[in-house]
DNA sequence: CGGGGTATTGACTTTGCTCAAGAAGCGTGG
DNA sequence: CCACGCTTCTTGAGCAAAGTCAATACCCCG
């Protein structure tokens, strides 16, 4: 993937949150991108570190990190293609936790200059940035209740839902299949557990004939059972009220 | 507090976060709130809800609150005065939880659409506004470590440092002392743990001599102990950068 | 002075953690 | 092509943290 079509995953992604007129999408593919690729558990954005710019996903997956002071990992967030990952480091200043790739891993940069110039020529875009980030704030508030609430087979059929709708919202993932390059030792680190613990309540899972997870496979086999164990709705991801603002304006326009 | 002086707690909230024009803050000044006093445990938007207006508080403590299909509950956030709760309601169409009022609580609703043509006539609110959302999605990915990663003790610590940071930051809180009206099945709550167990850790804490807290005032006796304990770094919490925008709008019209 | 919610404590159970060892998978270099 | 080493996966055994149930005490308010 080159810099010239770098934009497209996040053009897809804006899409569905709401319209996206035709001179913000070139603007879009105006950006100068810089491309790279990372491989499992490198580092994208360093903790600490005070980014001049900001990272896109474009392929494979990447996750934010918090090191506790024994060297426990805590990951609060998983970042599939067209996520803008690190939008918020327009925001804030130093890093408090890490980015770091799970699995291969391909990212576009964008110098924060080259954005703030953009959400400046177009407040369309900034709305669908803010957007973006809104989401990610609700997808954050289901996994602090399912960590706070839900037992360890919920917690992990709920990320298994939430992956997949969230990837098949993209494209990515079809069937209630979906490939997801984690250990589980990051599984663990995503669920405030032990990777023992996981092995065994992923056993139970597959025992249970809900799940299949091999080589990074993951099937859902039994898609109904496994969203009502997880108590899974997928309204959150669903903002779904993108066009209100250019209603608004329409409106307004009158 | 009527309507009139509603605007104040906003405005010094914003005015943490960036630089706010003297127009704007009349915007906001002119914006018709309606102002309601909620009491403990009121609803103040309900699940499920398509709400046309947002709400921010003035005055106490309000919850976003979850509940499980087994009428547990799990509080995701927790709103100070100035904290515009219900912002992401611009984006959100449904309510995927509830908000509700943590001991008596005066909010005050603006209308979406009002909010939405303050937009539209200041982008630079809507940096501001963006940048308030930020913060609390900050503050939720430290919910998130805290929840998978800290024991009871150390997320409770966690949870009072929290508070008393984000509360002296708008001068509510002073000489690590604060009121919260939560009781322990509230606390419970939001550190995902049982009333009996919220029970046994604070008085674990007592006897450390570490809190004092009795009758809804908490003292943290030992600041620095607590703060080790807890491994609360106050980082988060100060974004910090809020100038950086104006910066580059200057620069951007030499 | 009751009544309802809240706080406290004990006794017991459950869930998940730690430690440890062996098996399986995988990439690399001989 | 195989052997080696590394990581990941799997399983057992014992332990610790937190949950549940239940009884009692407290406290505020009408």
């Amino acid at each position: 993937m080159d810099s010239q079509t770098a934009a497209e995953p996040l053009i897809k992604a804006l899409r569905v949150e709401g319209s996206l007129p035709r001179d913000d999408e070139e603007r879009l593919r105006a950006l100068s991108f810089r491309v790279q690729t990372y491989a499992g558990d490198e580092t994208i954005v360093a903790e600490g570190s005070q980014p001049g710019e900001s990272c896109l996903v474009i392929n494979g997956f990447a996750a934010r990190v918090h090191f506790m002071e024994d060297g426990a990992r805590q990951i609060s967030a998983i970042h599939i293609a067209g996520d803008f990952v690190d939008l918020h480091s327009l925001h804030l200043e130093t890093m408090d936790h890490e980015v770091s790739a799970l699995g291969a891993c391909e990212v576009a940069t964008v110098p924060h200059e080259e954005l703030l110039r953009l959400l400046d020529e177009s407040p369309q875009l900034m709305w669908l940035f803010w957007r973006l980030t809104v989401k990610d704030a609700a997808i954050g508030r289901a996994w602090i209740s399912a960590l706070g609430r839900l037992a360890a087979d919920q917690h992990l059929a709920h990320l298994v839902c939430e992956l997949y709708q969230r990837l098949s919202a993209v494209g990515i993932a079809d069937d209630h299949r979906f490939t997801l390059p984690a250990t589980q030792i990051d599984l663990a680190d995503m669920l405030g557990l032990s990777s023992v613990h996981v092995n065994r309540t992923l056993k139970l899972l597959r025992e249970r004939g809900l799940l299949d997870w091999q080589n990074r496979q993951v099937e859902i086999l039994r898609p109904a059972a496994v969203a009502e164990l997880a108590q899974f709705s997928d309204d959150y991801l669903r903002l779904s009220s993108g066009e209100r603002r250019s209603a608004f304006r329409k409106q307004a326009n009158r």
